[in-house]
DNA sequence: GGGGAATATTCCTGTCAAGGAATATTATTT
DNA sequence: AAATAATATTCCTTGACAGGAATATTCCCC
């Protein structure tokens, strides 16, 4: 039976793929903000920060709650937890640990020979 | 100070954010393989499986070995390990401990007494 | 050294996404 | 209800990037 690795979004890598968008991400981290303040921090125009916003709010990275005639962003947990698990099920990439190669050069060689 | 939290590569994600790519990336998970297999498993042409390689092998997700006229594409840890440290940097967003949303309510309302 | 296999590169084209500017929408205040 | 503030949306233009097709490069083998 196959094993069963952890599927990425690849809609939440793209988003998160812009720099503004990026910094925006960045700049939550410490806690909600309306978009104007977004705007002014990062120095966006308006218009571009409530894009921007709009992306990361399609693709569940953010969630907004309307306050007045205020929308205050922040982000939301799971686009990130899904992201860490992903890249918890490349542990033995990164623990360096099979190092594949040798035994592959050998398979590659069998092959060949089988085929000849 | 500023605390100082883990910088994410704007490349390296915008690497993976192609499904092709990440096609690739899940396939390279479970060991080296030359390009002909990788285009062949994954239907591409060998053209484009060059230049996605070529890609991601510029942005240090792949290295290649050259093993006479094939060239052997194996994922490299280091921008897994990037990317994990980048992740676990938003546990505080994960663990969902920090609802500051009530906390910033508050502020706001502060700020616009005081600019009244 | 010529032929063929494996891979890389170039050129072209179409698509899509981001920014700018203007405008629409919604809420607030007087 | 008019004026203003905060935000969203639309339209347009431009640049980047992916695929297709053809070609170049490198290596092996006879």
């Amino acid at each position: 039976m196959p094993r069963q690795n952890p599927v990425m979004d690849m809609t939440t890598l793209s988003a998160l793929a812009e720099p503004n968008r990026m910094s925006i991400v960045e700049l939550l981290r410490d806690g909600p903000l309306t978009v104007g303040e977004i705007a002014d921090r990062l120095s966006l125009r308006q218009p571009q920060a409530s894009k921007h916003l709009k992306i990361l709010s399609d693709n569940g990275i953010v969630e907004v709650k309307a306050e007045a005639n205020r929308r205050i962003y922040r982000l939301r947990p799971e686009p990130f937890l899904t992201l860490e698990s992903w890249v918890e099920s490349f542990r033995h990439v990164m623990q360096d640990r099979f190092d594949n190669l040798e035994e592959y050069l050998r398979k590659l060689q069998n092959k060949e020979k089988s085929e000849l």
